[in-house]
DNA sequence: CTGTTTATGATATGTTATAACATTATCCTA
DNA sequence: TAGGATAATGTTATAACATATCATAAACAG
């Protein structure tokens, strides 16, 4: 699910026996150094709860992730700042429909962030980041924009099943 | 908003002085009757309370609105109940978005409903009910079954702004 | 080393929603 | 019309997600 172009060309990197969670880990503090932010260990543990999840995960199971993983007690408020920050660095993704947050697929790629669609499973709160065809958005952009109104956001939601879920 | 086909045609009706908002939930009782259930007085009174919205609703405003019009204190779980009740009678709709509910457009026509497409603003939850063409439709379930998921039901919801609260 | 900024903690509360069980209203039939 | 079934509503508790506010600690620049 994830891009990993990046990483399995960085194998000349010091550490080739990191696992792929430690390498995006250390990408992704590269990328918040390059931005002039920080990638602390609270913050980090937090995203490594989410690049080992295979579904999206709420604040409050990242809460349980922590605490079981690191032995972290970590505040709920602090998981939501943690999250906003993620997301600010485009690190992470909030799914408004689910009320639940996903490591961006592309978080270890280097080429610009498509805008992202999410299809997830209604069931089972597995999610794919999909990229809908130009063609496609435009007309629901001008569908959308008959009707007097505009999207808030590139960001399309779709509640979903996956295959394991059927109907 | 509401598409008043069978209201307008309906002049010759008894109660020529109804608002329209009453025309409606005259309709509305016809409708449940022929289906063999019971658009009670409390029932009535929450969907009032969305026809005369013009943004979505939570069920926790419902509450207040029939406290500050007919001086009805309903609990929490009676509005959830009741707009489980109207959902199930295709009279409202649920926008899992927003969390919030709204009458249903076509309450008053006689015509089948259409699968419901939903532009709602972010700011302030005005809701627009639209259709989306089918060849739109059709390439949206494309893409997303190569993905190998396919959607839930065909409501869709869109995050909008709306032409008043612009970007 | 001191003041400022950044990150995190603690507590309370708000918002949406459901579970479980009790009571009341309505309606049918004997 | 009594009695029983079904439908509608009430009550209470609690879950799940989220924000407001004020306090403290860590990092860092000058
Ligand atoms: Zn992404
Ligand atoms: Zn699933
Ligand atoms: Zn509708
Ligand atoms: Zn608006």
């Amino acid at each position: 699910m994830i891009c990993y172009n990046i990483i399995l060309m960085s194998h000349l990197s010091t550490a080739s026996q990191m696992t792929s969670t430690a390498k995006v880990i250390k990408h992704a503090k590269q990328h918040c150094a390059a931005r002039g932010s920080k990638l602390t260990e609270k913050r980090s543990q937090v995203l490594k709860g989410l690049l080992e999840s295979k579904k999206a995960l709420s604040a409050y199971e990242l809460i349980d992730y922590c605490r079981e993983k690191f032995d972290q007690q970590l505040p709920a408020m602090s998981v939501y700042r943690i999250l906003e920050f993620l997301e600010s660095e485009n690190l992470v993704h909030r799914l408004e429909l689910a009320k639940k947050y996903v490591a961006c697929s592309h978080i270890a790629c280097d080429h610009t962030h498509e805008t992202p669609q999410f299809l997830i499973c209604n069931s089972c709160n597995t999610v794919e980041e999909i990229s809908i065809s130009n063609s496609i958005i435009h007309s629901l952009r001008s569908t959308i924009s008959k009707a007097g109104f505009h999207l808030a956001s590139p960001q399309l939601e779709f509640e979903c099943y996956c295959e394991a879920c059927g109907a």
